[in-house]
DNA sequence: ATGCCGTATGATATACGA
C-alpha cells in the first residue's frame, strides 16, 4: 500500500490547535508523527484528530516539555506501541510503533543540546551526542537486511552544507557542528540509512524546515536550516514515491518554527 | 556578547528552545 507520512515539531500542541486542524484539513497525510506535543497524555486533545479520522493514537507526552505522538487513519492500524527512554532520562523523546506490512515507524525528538558546543561545561550538549551515540549502538545491533524502518523527526542537527542558511556561520552554532554531524554520520549509518528528501533534492540544494522566531521576517531574510528528517532502512527505499516540505505552514498564525515535512512511499 | 520571539509554569520572572 502507498502511504503519506508527516512529521512536524509543532512547538506546543494545545498553543497551535488551529495550525494543526488547519494542516490536517489541507494535507490529510495517512499518518502524523509530532514533536515537542508538551501536554501530559491525560489531557492532550485528542477530539481534533478523532474528528480528522485520526482514530489511532501512540501518545508519549509529559508535561511542558518535549513529548512525541503517532496519529493514523483508520486504514493504517498502529500495532506495538512502544515508548522509550534513553540515557536513563524519562523526557518522552521516542514512540515507536508497528504499520501494516510490519514496517517499524520511529518517531524522535532529539535533545536541542543548550547554547554551548561544549560537553565539558554544558551538560545539554553532552546529553545530545550521548543521545545519538545510544540510539545508533541500538539501531547498529538490531541491523538486519530485511528490516523495514521509517525514521522520522525532529532531530535538532542540519548535516549537510546546504542544510542551513551559512555553513561558515553555523560551525560553531549548535545544530550544525561538526562533532554533532558526526554524531549524526555514525546514526545514519547504523543501519544503512537513506535520507528520503536528499533522494529528490540534490545535494547541493538549500532546503529548511525550521526558521527561528527572533528573526521576524523569516521569510525575506530565509535564515532556515533543515533539522527535521525523514530516513528509511534500504529495503524500503526503491517504494519512495516524494517528499514535500510545507514551507507555507510557517507563515501560520500562530506558527510552530518547524514545517512539516512529508513523504510518500509504498510500504 | 546580547537580544531578538514564542511557549509553559503552583507564573507576574524564569527556563527552554537551537
Amino acid at each position: 500500500m502507498k502511504i503519506s507520512i508527516a512529521t512536524w515539531n509543532v512547538n506546543s500542541v494545545r498553543a497551535h490547535l488551529s495550525t494543526i486542524e488547519q494542516f490536517l484539513a489541507a494535507r490529510q497525510p495517512d499518518v502524523l508523527c509530532l514533536q515537542e506535543i508538551k501536554v501530559t497524555n491525560d489531557i492532550f486533545p485528542l477530539d481534533l484528530f478523532n474528528q480528522h479520522g485520526y482514530v489511532h493514537h501512540a501518545l508519549h507526552g509529559q508535561k511542558a516539555y518535549h513529548g512525541v505522538a503517532i496519529f493514523a487513519k483508520a486504514a493504517v492500524p498502529l500495532e506495538q506501541v512502544v515508548r522509550k527512554d534513553w540515557c536513563g532520562i524519562e523526557q518522552a523523546r521516542h514512540v515507536y510503533c508497528t504499520l501494516p506490512g510490519g514496517v517499524e515507524l520511529h518517531n524522535f525528538y532529539v535533545p536541542a543540546g543548550g547554547d554551548k558546543p561544549d560537553v565539558e561545561n554544558n551538560e545539554k550538549f553532552r546529553h545530545k551526542l550521548d543521545f545519538m551515540t545510544d540510539v545508533s549502538a541500538w539501531f547498529k545491533r538490531r541491523k538486519k537486511k530485511e528490516n523495514r524502518f521509517v525514521l522520522v523527526g525532529d532531530l535538532n542537527v542540519a548535516p549537510l552544507e546546504s542544510d542551513v542558511w551559512n555553513h561558515k556561520q553555523l560551525l560553531r552554532v549548535v545544530s550544525h557542528t561538526p562533532v554533532e554531524v558526526e554524531h549524526m554520520a555514525a546514526w545514519y549509518a547504523s543501519h544503512d540509512w537513506v535520507d528520503a528528501v536528499r533522494h529528490f533534492v540534490p545535494e547541493d540544494e538549500k532546503i529548511f524546515s525550521w526558521w527561528s522566531y527572533r528573526s521576524p521576517n523569516w521569510e525575506t531574510s530565509d535564515k532556515g536550516r533543515r533539522l527535521d528528517h525523514i530516513w528509511v532502512t534500504p529495503t524500503l527505499a526503491p517504494g519512495l514515491a516524494g517528499v514535500e516540505i510545507v514551507k507555507s505552514a510557517r507563515g501560520f498564525a500562530p506558527a510552530s518554527d518547524h514545517v512539516p515535512v512529508i513523504v510518500e512511499l509504498s510500504i
